[in-house]
Parts: C-alpha cells; structure tokens; sequence
DNA sequence: GTACAGATTGAG
DNA sequence: TCAATCTGTACT
C-alpha cells in the first residue's frame, strides 16, 4: 500500500522513525528500483541549526523543504554526491527526512552475497545512485508521482530501532546531539560510522 | 564572475 | 582516523 499524504503530515521525528522498513521505488523506464529505507535522519527547521532552513533561512536549493510532507528534497554536497530527503509537515514547515541508508532489494542477481552487496547503498550518496536518482527528481512528490513512490513494508519494533546522534554536522553545536537518527539493529546495510 | 562549503567516501 | 575530491550555491 503505497504511503498517503497523512503518513507525511505526522511530526517529523515520528515519520523518520515510521519511515524504516518501509520500500521506495523508484521506475526507471521499465525497471523498477526498489530498496528497503533502514536508516533514517530528521531535520527540523527552523530551530534546528544543521538544518539548511535554520531560522527560516530559505534558497533556490532549498525550496523543497518547504514544501508539504511528501516531496523529494534532493541536493548535492561535497561537490559530487546527492543526499535524498523527504519533506514532512504542512506547507511553509522546513522539516525533512534524510534516508542514509537502504537495504537494496531489486537487482539480487547483480549483487550476489559477497561483501559488494552490503556496500552499495549503505551511505546517503550511494543510495541516490543506486536509485539513480538526481537533480531531476527535485520536487516530486512521492504520494502522486508515476515514477517514484513508497510502499508500507513490515513495521519495524520500537525495541529494533536504534536511536543516535546525527552524522557530520558537527558544527551545528548542541543541535549536532540530538538523537535524531534512527536505523534499525543490527542491520547490515546502515551506514557505518 | 568566483570563492568556497560540505547532511561523504574510501583508503590506511 | 583522515584527507582527497568537485560543483552548485550564494555571495561579491
């Protein structure tokens, strides 16, 4: 069942939380990408300084962030990798999701079990590509979208989430230790650390 | 027009 | 643990 406006629209923390377990896909051209979301992170503008919309700080790259819970908030960093984010809340509300990591459930042949297969969509830059997805997805919202969407998958076990800190944003002070990220135990597709 | 940040990655 | 890496962004 795929994912409905409501799902987005709860707090921001609980949607990050909820959003483990459930797949993404993504159908390019004939074939269909599919991953299952095991880690999460939440970004809550405009208090929130590792946020881009910290005090309603708002720029072309940042728009969708804005937008109502649902859309794809897709940016580049470091020069070279795309970091996937889902915004959440009403309209005007900067809060978002980042998915960090995926557990990659379309393509089995291609990445057989060896250690290749645990590797390749465990971190926000290659989960983007291994979901080809870029710049062209800025935007879109996945409770309509042809191309991209979500689908409920098993819930994951309050007891089998983990809760931490947020990674690489060490210069946001104090904000850089809220236990905003969530991924499920023991899992081996999150991103390491 | 251009300096520069940066929510990373992978090698050591 | 650490440094290589690069382009869109946000300024002048």
């Amino acid at each position: 069942m795929r994912l409905r406006r409501a799902f987005f629209l709860q707090p921001t923390l609980k949607v990050a939380k909820e959003l483990l377990g459930t797949y993404i896909i993504h159908k390019a051209g004939e074939r269909k990408i599919i991953g299952k979301i095991v880690e999460t992170e939440a970004y809550l503008g405009p208090d929130d300084r590792a946020s881009h919309a910290f005090g309603y700080r708002r720029t072309p790259r940042n728009r969708a962030e804005y937008m109502i819970g649902g859309h794809i908030y897709i940016y580049l960093v470091y020069g070279m990798y795309w970091q996937l984010n889902i915004s959440t809340g009403k309209e005007g509300k900067p809060e978002c999701v980042l998915i960090r990591a995926l557990e990659p459930i379309s393509n089995p042949k291609r990445y057989p079990l060896n250690t290749k297969r645990f590797s390749i969509t465990n971190g926000p830059g290659k989960l983007c590509n291994y979901l080809k997805l870029d710049k062209r997805h800025y935007g879109l919202d996945v409770c309509t979208s042809p191309e991209i969407w979500l689908k409920e998958g098993e819930k994951v076990k309050p007891k089998d989430i983990v809760v931490s800190r947020r990674i690489g944003i060490d210069y946001a002070g104090s904000w850089a230790l809220k236990p905003w990220r969530f991924y499920v135990r023991d899992n081996p597709f999150i991103s390491k650390y």
